[in-house]
DNA sequence: CTGGTCTGTGAACGATCGCTCACACGGTCG
DNA sequence: CGACCGTGTGAGCGATCGTTCACAGACCAG
């Protein structure tokens, strides 16, 4: 076994935060139970962090600057819309994959975030769907721009979803799952493809 | 305006509990703001529910009774695969427009529950998602079992997703752009339609 | 009228929990 | 060495909140 590079006390909070408030709930999750499974106990928590909310905003902060790193990164090397599209859906399922905890905690928290940090992190938000509804809305003349966004925002939530469910594929094969499917919500239109 | 029948008060909690738990959390909310939110103030809750955790209880086990009554009613008057699934996709999407408070509190309150109540719930969810998985199973040959659960569970996921955000369009057309996106989702195969 | 049940109230209790505080230990610098 | 700083601890405070309790009015039966 390779000599494990203890992370700095500071990182381990947030990790065991974020296992935490996802799988149990922001409220449900006490000082205590975060340190303790930080390797700390109680009260050194505030040596790294102001209170509770501080944490639980730091979480969010960092789920939202993350998401937004590589969606900048998608639209800079913008091909047709399609392949764009796709792009997107990729990488989108691949941080569903790489950081459950982090979804888990934005999606179902979010409401527990002082009204100033939400309002600002929905902000962001906007900006990381704002690619999709600009690709999105090339590709689905059909749709008006209220519908592109129903279309897109449902997409999300079902991607998003699988923060909730125990994995019960393998997680290549999911990925690959929840990409096809996400592609065909994204472009059905009406009559979708009915084989015999 | 018709005489307003006032419901009896532990119908009026209910409903104000469904509300409450839902847009700002179980333990987010208090009981005095339950008892005030349905006329009565504080403890005159414990009138009508032994607790807090029974009244989300019976949220939550209200929620899944009426999802399982309208499943029933499908699976007895089945006909080809196809519009069997096209029957579920409806009677879902209407649920999460007709029960969107109710949609929201199971889904994501159910971590506080007691583990009791939990499991029994998770199993009369399984049985609603029964039909799913064995239409689904019949249409999609080109899936294992466990894939099949995958695509079901992420569409339910999607189609759930609408109770967390604030409705943008009228509902009738949300629900039919929901009902197409859930069926290709659940329909889509290799190499998605493409266009030219 | 009288007794009983149902439903409501305000006051108060008890437990939990976020957070503060006084203190301790190990390093580093002058 | 001694002063300082970063990091940790246990004890305890203060507030919130679910819950209980004694009591009161409405309604009803006998």
């Amino acid at each position: 076994m390779p000599p494990t590079v203890t992370q700095p006390r500071r990182e381990q909070l947030l990790e065991a935060a974020a296992q935490l408030f996802s799988s149990r709930g922001f409220h449900a999750v006490g000082i205590d139970d975060i340190g303790a499974a930080a390797g700390i106990s109680g009260p050194g928590v505030y040596r790294h962090f102001a209170s509770k909310q501080a944490l639980l905003e730091s979480l969010c902060d960092r789920a939202m600057t993350r998401m937004l790193d590589g969606a900048e990164h998608i639209t800079e090397t913008a091909g047709d819309p399609h392949t764009a599209l796709e792009s997107l859906v990729d990488l989108h399922v691949a941080f569903t994959v790489s950081e459950r905890a982090l979804i888990g905690v934005w999606v179902r928290e979010a409401r527990s975030l002082s009204d100033d940090v939400r309002r600002s992190l929905r902000r962001r938000m906007r900006a990381y769907e704002q690619p999709w509804l600009q690709v999105l809305g090339d590709l689905r003349e059909d749709l008006e721009p209220a519908e592109v966004a129903v279309v897109t925002g449902s997409t999300l939530a079902m991607l998003n979803g699988t923060a909730f469910t125990t994995p019960v594929v393998e997680p290549a094969a999911q990925a690959r799952l929840l990409r096809r499917m996400a592609l065909a919500a994204l472009l059905a239109r009406r009559a979708p493809a009915r084989r015999a």
